[in-house]
RNA sequence: GCGCCAGUAGCUCAAUGGAUAGAGCAACGGCCUUCUAAGCCGUAGGUUAGAGGUUCGAGUCCUCUCUGGCGUACCA
């Protein structure tokens, strides 16, 4: 629908000069008394033009050549809107479209050929995955899907820190919960990873090597096996819900193989770093930033920001048409930082793109959970998981706007589940296969010969949705917002499940019975598509 | 103090600068002898935190104020 209007108009432009074809948007009106899709180019154009709106929109109507079986109807409205009316046998055409590309229906070729690359949980392994990493995880994972459905080929990477002082202490507490196993008078310093997770790390140290690691130091075996044990229960967690990685990408691998050197090397030899007070500095005032800042420590530890820039620098290097970051608001301060470095080093900037989500806050019983990995008061993603569901976790953690906090009430996630809007969805698929389960019974078939009796409002709303679907990935992808999907699906279910109780099939005359059933079964491929899109689960029955 | 994000119905949230601000939950009232009632229909609920400004037109953009979250390290 919208495809054949934008072309319309692009002739048109080419015959009006003050027609700025780039400028035109065609939006669908809250109020359908108002056309199926409308456009405001005749006001926006009225300054340049130097004339009234209304007149400008005649004169565009005009030079539109608009074909009759398509659009009934057009008018002028209000202060300069056009309107347009199609004619609702054309609308049907959608349902051919859809049985031609089935699981490709909404599939768009634009970004095809361009390579992607999307950082995200990059959770250091000291603990288990929390909630708010859950919320990173799954706003990628759906973020890369979106990307892959524009022609985008996504590489989904994880980073980490491993080396450093964090992982130090992290060592050093599984060494003295191992030693506790053998000696309870050991105490345990209040600033170590107090988790549970890490006792059970040190019990099957024990069941594996006796005390045979008693003198064994923090940074040797310690550390590599909590970092190897946690790791493997990071997988898992993001196996349930279904997150797979290309790249765990690790920090160690940065000095191995010279790119940390390298990258001082070069901030040295261009004159962006100094020596002062034992430590060495960044200049990040020359590039604009607030402050200098530390990127070797006096001890002659690099900080986390020297290792991220020469990750980051990787990512130039390997030839990306888009790099994403997606990180929680608790990183937003470190990102300008990284960016000013890589392009002081002389890289450009418009490849990249930081996308910064706020934290989701936690309640229990009324009240907020502060957590702390560090304190282990958290909750794990694998124990919410284990409460609500793969599916659930999956859609709560997208069907928000990644810039607006999040509250996730545990109790009313456990008590609710069977209200949450992913049931809503997943029972319009399982409803429209129950009807061609039927279908097949009553010696009913899908027919797409006598789509023009489609004229009921439920069914023209529905037809309307689906047509929707394409523009509706592609526009969601391109703004990088998951939450645009959900909402898309829970209006299209809602289109459903209006069309099921107003238009019934068993009973109805034949050949609009088939056409109905033409038009669940498109809207099933559609639901499906969407579905896949945000990683949920399609049952075909409830 | 400074920076980033937010503030919309009782609650959780939608709304590419467009026409009368919409859903779900909670409340109340209807609809199953026919394809899944995890559904549909209806009632009620609003000064879009506040004050200015920009323009044909502002929940949306700009400025200020208030409230909340997150930052502001030689932690990551």
């Amino acid at each position: 629908m919208k495809d054949y209007l934008q072309e319309k108009f692009e002739e048109a432009a080419a015959k009006l000069d003050y027609l700025d074809y780039s400028r035109v948007v065609f939006n669908i009106p809250a109020n359908p008394e108002h056309g199926d899709y409308s456009t405001n180019i005749a006001m926006i154009s009225a300054k340049s033009a130097k004339k009234n709106p209304r007149q400008i929109a005649q004169e565009i109507i005009d030079s539109l050549q608009l074909d009759e079986k398509i659009i009934t109807k057009v008018e002028i409205a209000g202060p300069g809107f056009i309107n347009f009316y199609f004619n609702p046998a054309s609308i049907t055409s959608v349902i051919e479209r859809v049985f031609e590309q089935k699981e490709s229906f909404g599939k768009s070729k634009k970004y095809s050929g361009k390579k992607a690359i999307l950082e995200f949980v990059s959770a250091n392994p000291t603990g288990p995955l929390t909630v708010g990493h859950g919320r990173n995880a799954v706003i990628g994972d759906t973020l890369s899907n979106m990307l892959e459905w524009s022609g985008y080929e996504v590489d989904r990477e994880y980073y980490f820190n491993n080396a450093g002082r964090q992982m130090r202490v992290l060592g050093d507490s599984l060494r003295l919960r191992y030693l506790q196993l053998f000696d309870e008078n050991i105490v345990f310093p209040e600033d170590y990873y107090q988790g549970e997770y890490l006792i059970d790390i040190a019990k099957s140290v024990q069941k594996k090597y006796g005390d045979g690691l008693k003198a064994e130091s923090a940074e040797g075996k310690f550390k590599e096996i909590a970092e190897k044990e946690i790791f493997s229960d990071i997988e898992r967690t993001l196996d349930r819900i279904q997150i797979k990685f290309k790249n765990f990408y690790n920090e160690q691998t940065l000095y191995e193989d010279g790119k940390i050197q390298a990258v001082l090397d070069e901030f040295k030899s261009r004159n962006l770093s100094y020596q002062q007070d034992n430590a060495t500095w960044l200049k990040l005032t020359e590039m604009g930033q607030e402050v200098d800042k530390v990127i070797i420590k006096s001890t002659g530890e690099p900080t986390y920001r020297l290792p991220d820039i020469a990750y980051h620098r990787t990512k130039f290097d390997r030839g990306y048409d888009l790099i994403i970051d997606l990180f929680g608001s608790d990183h937003a301060a470190t990102y300008p930082d990284v960016l000013a470095s890589i392009k002081a080093l002389g890289y450009d900037l418009d490849k990249i793109k930081v996308l910064i989500h706020q934290f989701v806050t936690i309640l229990e019983k009324g009240e907020v959970v502060k957590m702390s990995t560090r304190k282990a008061n958290f909750i794990t993603l694998d124990e919410l998981i284990d409460e609500v569901g793969a599916d659930v976790v999956r859609y709560f953690f997208i069907m928000r706007n990644i810039s607006s906090h999040l509250n996730f009430d545990i109790d009313i996630a456990k008590k609710q589940s069977d209200e949450n809007p992913v049931f809503y969805l997943q029972y319009a698929h399982a409803r429209i296969c129950s009807i061609l389960r039927m279908v097949v019974e009553q010696d009913l078939k899908i027919s797409t010969e006598n789509l023009e009796l489609l004229v009921h409002p439920a069914e023209q709303n529905l037809l309307k949705m689906l047509h929707q679907f394409e523009e509706e990935v592609l526009s969601s992808a391109e703004s990088f917002e998951p939450q645009r999907i959900s909402n898309y699906l829970e209006e299209l279910a809602a289109k459903f499940h209006k069309f099921y109780t107003d238009c019934r099939i068993m009973g109805t005359e034949k050949l609009l019975a088939e056409a109905r059933i033409a038009l669940a079964e498109a809207t099933k491929i559609v639901l499906k598509n969407g579905l896949t899109i945000l990683g949920l689960s399609a049952p075909e029955k409830m």
